[in-house]
DNA sequence: AAAAAGCGTTACCGGTCTGTTACCAAGCCG
DNA sequence: CGGCTTGGTAACAGACCGGTAACGCTTTTT
């Protein structure tokens, strides 16, 4: 996994540089707008982790720039008078953001949450659980005694994550989190993506035998065979 | 909530233990390095508030043997002068950190962000008391004997706290307050809400077997199975 | 270029949850 | 004995929630 750091300020660099390599990850910088930019063409990182005041050209522009090329998620840094910048950055696409000073520890933990909800991340051998198998991959559900069906990817992603806990209770907060980022907000997509799985993988969705609700709370497959 | 305090300024540890107290936490004290790891050990915290000078053993230490064995949140305090060895304290694992001389607001506000952060996958495991077990992921009540039954929300907590409480009697106040919050409300929601807790789970709500009432002071479930 | 699929959004409907008001029965007290 | 408090019951209304349908925009496929 490459990531790229995109910070002026040489000393926080340094920090997160070595954090993330610690982690295993594969590092390269940029010290300026534009050379990310370079970077990012030379480099096509995994994940960009984006400083908002930079020299040259401007860490919006960037976001901009990278955005319009490609999905790779970004993570921008800010300091707590960008707010407004922030925001923007979101809208232009960012995945998420970190104000600073924050600990390396929480940088890691939302770089993999990003990876992690991308997909790209985990090289998915099939997954199994819950007496039903998914393959990442393919995007497609096996289930014993019936034909393979084809997913799409946000709902392999929802399936991926109901079956990695399977036996629990997923809140619907978490859900959407793990679907959409830590700004996706309405639980309406979320009753639109159960209901056109239930459709998919269910013969009658009005009486869920697989996928249950738990009223107030969340949805949960069970992870016994009945 | 346990938090552990790990500070060998008396005083400071003396306020410290106060604020988290008043705010509702446990607290335990720590006034060395080696102590320290002995009660992480011994109470198992859900966050740690973590003096970088510390005798007998380092802070940073300390704070790298806990991240070595657990995720439990850790809080650097640190003087201004110990700068470096608070980028040091974070990229060993740490999540946050005060620099003193700080107001006993922001500490609070950085324990509730702390545990925030990691503490929201705490999940309840199935509660069992007076013969009855609580399934607080689904809000489901088993009984020997019986279906389950589907709780709310409220009636879900409200049985919670009676079942902690087995075989004592909860005032009235304290069932509001710890179901509605500090602001609670009418007596009247409180009946209400028992009433109907009974219907979904007795046969016979005009002769109570299970929920009893103890007039003019509040409710109780026994501890014995009858 | 046309058709299909994915997906966010709005709208609607029926259900449950829950606070409130009202009423009744029982116990306590002067 | 009559007023008062306390607890159970009923009924209602507003809020919230989950499932469903339909629309439209975008992307992918053909």
């Amino acid at each position: 996994m490459k990531v790229l750091i995109v910070e002026d300020d040489l000393a926080l660099a340094g920090v997160l540089s070595y954090t993330l390599r610690q982690a295993g990850y594969e590092v390269s910088s940029a010290y300026d707008g534009q050379a990310a930019l370079d970077a990012w063409q030379a480099e096509s990182p995994d994940l960009v982790i984006l400083d908002l005041n930079l020299p040259k050209l401007d860490g919006l522009s960037v976001c901009q720039q990278i955005r319009s090329r490609s999905d790779t998620p970004i993570i921008i840094l800010s300091v707590r008078s960008d707010e407004d910048d922030v925001v923007r950055g979101l809208e232009l696409g960012a995945d998420d953001y970190i104000a600073k000073p924050f600990s390396p520890r929480e940088l890691l933990a939302r770089v993999q949450a990003a990876l992690r909800r991308l997909g790209s991340t985990v090289i998915p051998g099939p997954l199994t659980a819950a007496g039903i198998t998914l393959d990442r991959e393919r995007l497609e559900l096996h289930r014993p005694g019936f034909d393979p069906v084809q997913l799409s990817a946000l709902e392999c992603r929802l399936l991926e994550i109901l079956m990695l806990e399977s036996g629990h209770v997923v809140p619907a907060d978490a859900l959407i989190t793990a679907v959409w980022g830590p700004y996706g907000t309405d639980r309406t997509a979320l009753k639109q993506l159960v209901y056109r799985l239930r459709r998919k993988i269910e013969d009658d969705p009005s009486a869920p035998t697989f996928l249950e609700t738990v009223p107030g709370v969340g949805y949960t497959i069970a992870s016994d065979i009945s």
